[in-house]
This record gives C-alpha cells, sequence and structure tokens, in this order.
DNA sequence: TAGATTGTTAATCGATTAACAATC
DNA sequence: TAGATTGTTAATCGATTAACAATC
C-alpha cells in the first residue's frame, strides 16, 4: 500500500481521457473554492461533473495520492497539484498563424488568457495582412517565426490559416522550433514525433450534432 | 453472411467515436473525389486518415453494406450514403446565440457554411447588442427565438455566451424549442434528455496541449 | 469508537485489431 | 482462375465501474 511513488509530475503521459477530465477537475476546484469549500470528496467532485466518483479517484491517483481517507481532498493543495500536473502553473506563450475570420476571433478570445494562454506575436504568409497592426501587435510572416522562439522561450502555435495551406505552413512552425500545435484548420496534419498537435475541428463536432437531431427523439444527451 | 439488415438510416445510435471518424470519412472521399477516383479500398481510406483498415470496415458496416468484395467502395455512391446518415444531405439552418468576440467570429467561419450549416439569425440578451445589424441580419433578444423556432424548421443553436450566462441562456433554447446545442461555453450544461449538446471547449483543449509538451520529448503524436 | 472516504485490485464493459470465409 | 477485398466473428486491448481493506 502507503509506498509514495511517483513524483508529483507524472512519468508516463496520461491517457488522453485523463488529462481532459484533469482539467474539469480543476476548473470545479476553483468553483468550490470560491464558494468558500476546503475540502471535497471525490463523490462532490464526480457530482458536480456527472462523472462517478471511483473515476475520478482513478483519475487523480495516476498522478500521485492527493486524497486524506475520511476527509476527501483539499482543494486548495489539490488544484495546486492540478495546476502543476498540467503545466500551468506559469503563463504559457502563444504565436497566433493566420489572421482571416478565426484567427482574429482567437485573438480577442478572452478565453485563453483567463487559463494562462496569451498571444504574444502574430503571424500569415499573406502579403495583404503583413504590417497590420491588430490588438496592438504587427503581423509578420510566418518566416520571421524562427528569430522569436529563439528568443523567446515560446513553444506552442495556434494555426487557424485555411486548410490548403494548413500543412505548409504546420512545416514552417515545425522548421521554426514550434512543438505544440493548436490545429484549427480541418485536416489531419503530418508532423514529426517529438511535435504535439491538438486539433479542433468545428464542422466535424456539427455534424455529430446534427447526426443526433437527425436520428430523432431518444437517447441519452451528452453534455461533454 | 448476406442478410441485407438494417435501413440506410441506422437504427440504434451510433458510439460518439464511429461518427466522427464516418465525418472524416466523407472529407476523405471528398477529396478523392476530386482527384478523379471511382473506388477506394478500406485499406486506402484509412491509410489518408492514419486509420486501420478493419476499422473503417466495421465503422461503415455499421450503418450497412456499401462494399463490393474484391472491388472497395464506389466513392460516389458511399458519399450520398454516408451524407444521408450524417443527416447532411441537406443544409442546417442554425440560430447563433451570443455576439461577443467569439460569436461574432462564428458568425463570419466559413467552415460552418461550406458543410452545409448557415446561420440565418443572431440572438443575444445584451441591450447594447440587440439592434445591431451584423452580416445583414439584426440582433434580436433571445426571447424572439421562439418565433423562428415555430415559423422555419430551426432545430440547432450555437451557444457563445459567458460562462456565466450559459445555462440560463441554454434553459431559453431549449423554451424555444431548440433542440441541440453547440456549446463554447466552458461548462457542461444541464438540459432535458431530448435535447443534445456538443461542447467545445478551447482551454481544456490548449491544456491538453500544454501538458504534453511540459511532460517533455517522447511519446507519440496525436493528429485527431 | 463509528462513519466517511481514500487508493487499489478485481470485474465489467466497450472499442480496436486480427483473422478469415465469402465474394467479386 | 488467381488476386483483391469485403463483412463479420474472435481475440486483444484499454477504459470504466464495483468492491473493499486501509486509514483518518
Amino acid at each position: 500500500m502507503g509506498n509514495l511513488r511517483r513524483a508529483p509530475t507524472g512519468d508516463k503521459p496520461a491517457p488522453k481521457a485523463v488529462v481532459g477530465r484533469v482539467s474539469l477537475y480543476l476548473r470545479q476546484l476553483e468553483t468550490f473554492r470560491r464558494q468558500g469549500l476546503a475540502t471535497v470528496s471525490s463523490h462532490q467532485l464526480g457530482t458536480a461533473l456527472a462523472i462517478h466518483d471511483a473515476q475520478v479517484r482513478k483519475d487523480l491517483a495516476f498522478f500521485g495520492q492527493f486524497g486524506h481517507p475520511g476527509v476527501g481532498y483539499r482543494i486548495a493543495d489539490l488544484a495546486d497539484a492540478l495546476r502543476r500536473i498540467l503545466g500551468i502553473d506559469h503563463d504559457w506563450p502563444l504565436a497566433l498563424v493566420g489572421l482571416g475570420n478565426l484567427g482574429r476571433a482567437l485573438l480577442k478570445y478572452q478565453g485563453f488568457r483567463d487559463r494562462g494562454f496569451q498571444i504574444i506575436a502574430l503571424f500569415d504568409n499573406d502579403p495583404q495582412k503583413v504590417g497590420q497592426t491588430l490588438e496592438g501587435m504587427t503581423v509578420r510572416p510566418v518566416d520571421a517565426l524562427a528569430d522569436l522562439v529563439r528568443e523567446q522561450r515560446l513553444n506552442l502555435a495556434v494555426l487557424s490559416v485555411p486548410a490548403d495551406f494548413a500543412q505548409q505552413v504546420a512545416d514552417q512552425l515545425v522548421a521554426s522550433g514550434i512543438v505544440g500545435i493548436f490545429n484549427f484548420a480541418p485536416i489531419p496534419l503530418i508532423v514529426p514525433n517529438h511535435v504535439r498537435v491538438v486539433a479542433v475541428d468545428l464542422s466535424i463536432q456539427l455534424e455529430h450534432l446534427a447526426y443526433q437531431i437527425q436520428l430523432g427523439g431518444g437517447g441519452i444527451s451528452c453534455a461533454s
């Protein structure tokens, strides 16, 4: 039993699903804390998110021992630990690449900043866009990204260029030293092994919604 | 073997993962068709999307028999069938609710229209926003939605209001007769059983990317 | 102490992959 | 016919849920 394995920052890549839920736990913990609570049980935390209590305990146990039998989890401590695990105990600078409609929206979107992600530079290969100033930043050609990666500790790029250019621009990002791409283009990017891609495909998700509606009535609601 | 079960439009709710892949298959089929191909094998289709051929066949078999042993799948026929299955053999009108930065971006986003989803009306509860004209449409209070649902055959709403208002506005949508909500607010919505929600949580996905990077080097790339 | 709640092992469930007879 | 490829059944793998001894 109590062999205290595993450092705060985990050893093995946690399953995708686990990491997603950990982000949810963290948010819920922050909410509970704002409400003045000091501890929660796996049951309380799970109930708030429609997740089974055993699942909550198992997910957390993946990263270490945070709970106190008979008591639950101390909210402040657990939230700190989860922030460290997720790597968001500090801010992350972002490069935004592609300033079409979606890109300009993401630029103004408050949700990223709220969670510690800050867009610090803008890039576009369209000569019409280069030189424009948006939110106090000047749009530069994607060529200029490599310098910035070197100077600042910049790892992540948001990619919101049209599908036809996405692979080619992704190649430029990788060549510049970017190791994480948040991809909004509706194509699967091919990247080297050391580069991580998380893809958001809005159309596919909307199609999923259409499928469920068109299927007609019944079934179980899927809110996550 | 050849007992031809199951009508084109499936009986049971296909697993979420299956539906997502079917959307990908459809896109890839459209690409192949543009390239002038007439048939594909499950192997070819899978390779293009980094999906195993057995998986492709199993996913498709879920909805019926579309293939021809020794030949493969006829692209045009399969694409038509998949469009019918997904319910996108016709356009879907959308109501856009919440016209902050993200909402205004989604309004201009071409990706939805390209896949047959068209925003036909705008709503916001903020008196400052009501009455504004955007892309030729006038912003109305959410109250006014019910009329529209009744007049047009409108089922789906895109919800891009701040987290604090999301549940309350979702309740309004449901009361208006909306049965599908594409939720951008970072909270889990509580809705009646007959209402479907698909949630896009950009911050959580960005946190997942940060986690992977911060974890350091190795591992397997995750492009979908 | 009695009641609550953890971390973990075992049981269940579902999804992916392998294998192959049937078919063109 | 021989080669290719399907649909489907069986085998594997992973993720979720149940159960419970250990602990406060």
